[in-house]
DNA sequence: TATTGATGGTAATACGTTTTAACGAAAAAT
DNA sequence: ATTTTTCGTTAAAACGTATTACCATCAATA
């Protein structure tokens, strides 16, 4: 209830003193005498910024809109803890939401977006989006992210070594004795699917490895998605007796599908996911995987935002190199 | 860059009428002919109304805050998706934080709350917060949902079955033929801990059973907090043939001790958790669970806040009744 | 004809800050 | 003693919308 103008009037200054004390101006210096005073008068008024009123003036509102593809995927839900953490050391917030919600024309956040309410966007997974939302947000000139996913906007695209591990997950399962190895995509068209595949390619050629058209599929990084690809392919190639999956969720769907089919894991077929996601350990089979830095993605998003860094830059990759993680999905052939 | 003037003068219009056309007053009609042409000429421009100003001067944001314990917990990361789903229906947009960044004082959260620059709030798991930010919200009287967890502020609690379905996961085991059984909960003093772990007592003293205080631990929804709960209770409780754990996290820890322990799951130790997440299925030991509904609980959390519904009513509790998902982690003794 | 009512629109104000430019006083430099 | 600098502060002008109260116009009723 109480104002700039009461809190001023308390104090016997007036209201521009007030707002430099608060909002801790550097420009200008104010007498240490007056600062205190200013405010234990605050704090006895119990008084706070109106943030609107604050947004309207200095045209900036402290938030961040995030936009995932699935809250729930646990990949995600790293990601998006290390945003939330690193915002809040940044005295900024985040506005998640969910891909879906941006089809709904009555948004809220599209609202926000459009009337420049948000001081930075974050995408991920987001690939058919030449329409209203991201186009805006362009025109708008807001600072935007895009993770993993390149899209025909001038924002800065961050990512992580895809390809490398997709070659490591590979790799490893060549390095077991393996020979026809198949590949569980992500969706189709998004540069880390991309990357991840070529990775996949890249390490069977360098082995001399037959590259089988019909031993990758693409879904969504769902349970369901995973135990479909994984029953097409190994349908499809019942010789096969490795497993890449570029998602540690679909590889559980894997799991799940050799299992309904009689395989057994890892002595028929070895499973091999990207993203070191906590549930990896508890699974049926404890699954090997590629330790990606996701948390540490959400923290870089959010320093881009706001950092000096170059605005418009191209793209800026994390080059903390991702490990391997080995437990009992793969063995030597 | 345009702004309500602009289209205004474009449609040869007032503001007013822009504004009423855009945010659809119906206090006040408009003849159908200039809507069609102020709304042409609004999107020619690309117009979006400036979402501060919009704020400031009707004096509500569609901004909703929510904090949760930890975003990477698959049971809460399932009641925001809830909620997110229910708020893009209203027009609303979602502030998402961990509990951790409300200690931090700089957090725009923080000042958002207490500059009335959000609808509404809804806290989860949030024991000790008798401190700033809340006290904050309730002075500013922002309507609040407590999610679970009583607060003393006059906010509206929102409930699980909690004491039914703890009741229901106990029963299972008893009807098992367990007859020494013990209690895996959540952190101590959270109303929903304390309204399962009586769940637990209430079934067993139904049916004559002891309660043993010694195989009752307390700890946060982790699986490294659920291990070490389970070892301390199976070590001081070496007959022990049943185990309930409050929340599915933490049985995914009991399950790990089990395994070091030596314990057989389920011939010497029959284990079944509340929630049922989706990686109950699949973890190595599929667990039997008490499914309860998270997501809707998010959905609702959202229709109390911009609901008619009493706004400062006591308690509002979910009816839906839980119910036993029967997996490999329970036998009959 | 005069009166009422409905319809469609306007002008101007308030929302509560942040920030710009200017200003007096005190201190330092000339 | 005068000029320059620095310091601390102020008054007033945006920021861009939503909304209130008021006003035409016109058709229909009395």
């Amino acid at each position: 209830m109480a104002g700039i103008a009461d809190i001023a009037k308390a104090a016997g200054v007036s209201t521009a003193v007030v707002s430099r004390v608060i909002n801790g101006d550097s420009t200008l210096r104010i007498a240490e005498e007056t600062r205190k005073r200013v405010l234990r008068i605050a704090e006895e008024h119990d008084y706070a910024p109106n943030s609107a009123a604050s947004s309207l003036r200095s045209s900036h509102s402290g938030l961040i809109a995030m936009v995932v593809h699935d809250v729930t995927n646990p990949v995600y839900a790293e990601i998006l803890s290390g945003a939330q953490h690193q915002a809040t050391l940044q005295g900024q917030a985040i506005l998640i939401s969910e891909a879906s919600a941006l089809d709904n024309q009555a948004s809220r956040l599209l609202r926000l977006i459009g009337g420049r309410g948000v001081d930075g966007l974050i995408l991920q997974s987001v690939g058919q989006l030449s329409d209203t939302a991201l186009a805006r947000a362009a025109r708008k000139k807001i600072p935007t992210v895009l993770l993993q996913t390149e899209l025909d906007a001038d924002a800065t695209l961050l990512t992580l070594p895809d390809i490398e591990a997709a070659e490591l997950a590979t790799q490893h399962l060549i390095d077991l004795g393996h020979a026809r190895i198949g590949c569980l995509a992500t969706r189709e068209g998004l540069t880390f699917t991309q990357n991840r595949v070529e990775g996949w390619q890249t390490a069977l050629h360098a082995a001399g490895l037959e590259v089988e058209n019909s031993a990758l599929e693409f879904a969504d990084p769902a349970i369901d998605d995973g135990r479909m690809m994984a029953r097409k392919i190994l349908e499809a190639n019942p010789d096969l007796t490795g497993l890449v999956c570029c998602n540690a969720v679909s590889a559980i769907g894997a799991l799940e599908a050799a299992s309904q089919m009689q395989i057994d894991v890892p002595n028929q077929l070895s499973i091999v996911a990207i993203h070191d996601i906590e549930m990896a350990r508890h699974l049926r089979i404890p699954l090997t995987t590629v330790k990606m830095p996701l948390f540490e993605m959400g923290v870089r998003a959010i320093e881009m935002l706001s950092g000096s860094q170059s605005v418009s830059a191209g793209r800026v990759a994390i080059t903390e190199q991702p490990v391997l993680v080995e437990r009992s999905s793969t063995r030597v052939l």
